[in-house]
RNA sequence: UGGGGAUUGGUGUAACGGUAGCACGACUGACUCUGACUCAGUUAGUCUAGGUUCAAAUCCUAGAUCCCCAGCCA
């Protein structure tokens, strides 16, 4: 994660709400101090469910919670909130922590470490806490069908009722233990907050805090039947972790009243010293809620993903065209990238739907600064030269990154055989095509300038093949010097090319967006109608023969196409190229406006 | 027809009663052995209507639009 000295990294920019917040609490000490730093404390948490694999968006989350403990030297915990053992497997698990890892989220680790924790070790804990709301009456357990409540639950303007509300705190007490010890069937009971069956905030309308499940839960095993749900369960995990800054997405600010109220009737009757029947205060965390990641082209939500995934539209959670962290980290996406778009994009309450421009955009720029450079042909174009020695090679200097001198260079070999890519020459070409053509000049990069002599056609009319003469005055690629010092002739083309008796063959694997709408699924309703049915092409290549050591994960530039790197799926003589992300093409779009007039 | 949020160029995001700025995109141009990168310039904005004020994106009033909420999901 070493970052170039010469890189002033990313520069200042205006603190976004969520950093003045807890500038503010740091300048009254709202926190407290840490014992170990001194410093004001900040702790704050990544909470994901283990019900799916994390995704861009996710990502985001990460970086403002892991970037908030980094730059306020305070903690970072990863929590998984699992309390709901019918969706959650360990899989979904060991997935999280590689990926929040990869992300840069340092949980447990270096200075910011906090820790990595369950929710469902907490289970006795939060037992405990809910007797005390029972004996505090403000919670009882209801008998009610999931579908009755549903029936009574009222509307707006009209309160919800249960026959259940006033019941004795003693049977309440007793059931509740009975639910625990398993007792009931599923949905045949629950615990319930008592709070306001006519609040306008539906939350409120006494919310469920258990429901039985006879389930066996990935980390619990079957010790437990009975499940806490989310809000019961969220602001405790806060608090017994000593999170400052419980920051969620904003569907969660209607939620933030009951966050409040659970822990406050925790706390009523409770004293700092813990003198007095309930104890010493707990720690009450403050929920901040910010808008999540939405990104054009793309679909983000763990149960649409899970169908891609389970209807083959893709070939894995981490198929490189989906948005998923494991996915884009195959793809050659690095996360430095990631991290730096997630700071561009900012954090506000606003819903807003940011560009995918902008992720790719970032990858690019990384990747310029920190990728070795090959020369290789995706769509190979033999070209003979016609007054080059049959069996000659030349060993010729290659710049490795011209964006890092400390790269240096590497030889490239020349022969009378060379590919260079089919769309480099035109028989005809317009205006403004400074590539190859016949009678026309260009610059082979780092070798020699070639005309274009003839060109060679099969049957159909197909071009097959071109001959070119080259001016061995521009060895290496530079244009002879006059005697006043300039060059005696210039190219406005330079092109890449890669000599055929030492190319490589690999397979690569050309991604484009997996969707074509803008936003999927607005035209129809549904997202699949706006799938893009070329979002992958699979093609063989010719590659520089520097890349057959190339490793899984490596990643190039293939100059003048793109970034590329290795995919996992590469072994022992086979090569497999993912296409992360092209070059941006000012010719593409001039073409593309000539075609179009 | 209840409650909770949001609204600034094409897209993001600042400005917290005192010159509407920055980034991305787009468009020009410079540079270039990657039509890349880099650099320079241009473009374009305060949801609407009233009001307060010397002065309003900011404060007040009324409205508009969008998002979230009636899981024993998180």
């Amino acid at each position: 994660m070493a970052e170039n000295p010469s890189n002033p990294g990313p520069t200042e920019r205006p603190l976004h709400f969520i950093e003045s917040l807890i500038e503010a609490d740091n300048a009254s000490q709202r926190w407290g101090l840490a014992d170990d730093s001194g410093l004001p404390r900040v702790h704050t948490r990544f909470p994901p469910e283990p019900n799916g694999y994390l995704h861009i968006g996710h990502a985001k989350s990460i970086c403002l919670n892991f970037g908030l403990a980094k730059k306020y030297s305070g903690r970072f915990n990863l929590r998984f909130d699992d309390t709901n053992p019918a969706k959650e497997e360990q899989e979904y698990v060991d997935s999280i922590k590689r990926d929040v890892k990869w992300l840069g989220g340092d949980f447990d680790d270096g200075p910011n470490a906090g820790g990595v924790f369950y929710a469902s070790n907490y289970f006795d804990e939060m037992y405990e806490f809910a007797k005390e709301l029972i004996l505090k009456g403000k919670a009882y357990v209801c008998e009610l069908s999931a579908e009755e409540v549903g029936k009574r639950r009222g509307s707006p303007t009209v309160p919800a009722t249960s026959p259940y509300r006033d019941r004795p705190i003693e049977e309440s007490m007793r059931l509740f233990r009975e639910m625990k010890i398993g007792r009931f069937p599923n949905g045949s009971k629950t615990l319930r907050a008592k709070i306001d069956l006519a609040s306008p905030n539906f939350n409120l309308r006494d919310p469920v805090m258990y429901r039985i499940v006879h389930e066996s839960h990935h980390n619990t095993g079957d010790k437990w039947c009975l499940y806490p749900m989310y809000d019961w369960a969220h602001g405790l995990e806060d608090s017994l972790e000593g999170i400052t800054h419980s920051i969620c997405t904003l569907e969660f600010e209607n939620h933030r009243p009951l966050y409040d109220w659970f822990m406050n009737s925790i706390n009523e009757g409770r004293t700092p010293d813990g003198s007095g029947p309930w104890g010493r205060i707990v720690h009450h965390s403050q929920q901040i809620e910010f808008a999540k990641l939405q990104l054009t082209y793309t679909v983000l939500s763990k149960r649409n993903l899970l169908r891609m995934v389970n209807e083959k539209l893709v070939r894995g959670w981490d198929d490189p065209r989906m948005p998923t962290i494991s996915a884009i980290r195959r793809r050659g996406f690095t996360s430095r990238a990631v991290r730096a778009f997630a700071d561009e994009v900012g954090c506000t309450k606003t819903e807003s739907v940011i560009d995918i421009g902008r992720l790719e955009n970032a990858v690019r720029h990384d990747l310029n600064k920190h990728a070795p450079r090959t020369m290789s042909v995706l769509r190979p174009l033999k070209v003979t030269i016609e007054n080059w020695p049959e069996g000659k090679t030349d060993e010729l200097d290659f710049v490795v990154n011209p964006e890092d001198p400390s790269a240096g260079t590497r030889k490239v070999s020349f022969g009378r055989e060379i590919y260079i890519e089919q769309e480099d020459f035109m028989e005809t070409p317009p205006k403004k095509f400074f590539r190859l053509a016949p009678g026309q000049e260009v610059r082979l990069r780092w070798a020699y300038f070639i005309t274009c002599t003839g060109v060679e056609k099969d049957a159909g009319g197909n071009i097959v093949a071109v001959r070119a003469t080259y001016d061995p005055a521009t060895r290496g690629g530079d244009a002879p010097v006059g005697p006043d010092g300039k060059p005696t002739k210039k190219v406005k083309g330079t092109i890449h090319w890669v000599g055929a008796h030492n190319a490589i063959e690999a397979e690569v694997r050309l991604f484009d967006r997996l969707f074509a709408a803008e936003a999927p699924g607005e035209r129809t309703g549904k997202w699949e109608d706006d799938l893009n049915p070329n979002s992958l092409e699979v093609i063989t290549a010719k590659l520089d023969p520097a890349l057959a050591s190339a490793a899984p994960g490596d990643t190039f530039q293939f100059e003048r196409l793109g970034y590329f790197c290795v995919d996992p799926d590469a072994a022992a003589g086979k090569l497999v190229f993912n296409r992360t992300m092209t070059l941006k093409d000012a010719w593409a779009k001039e073409a593309g406006r000539e075609a179009n007039g």
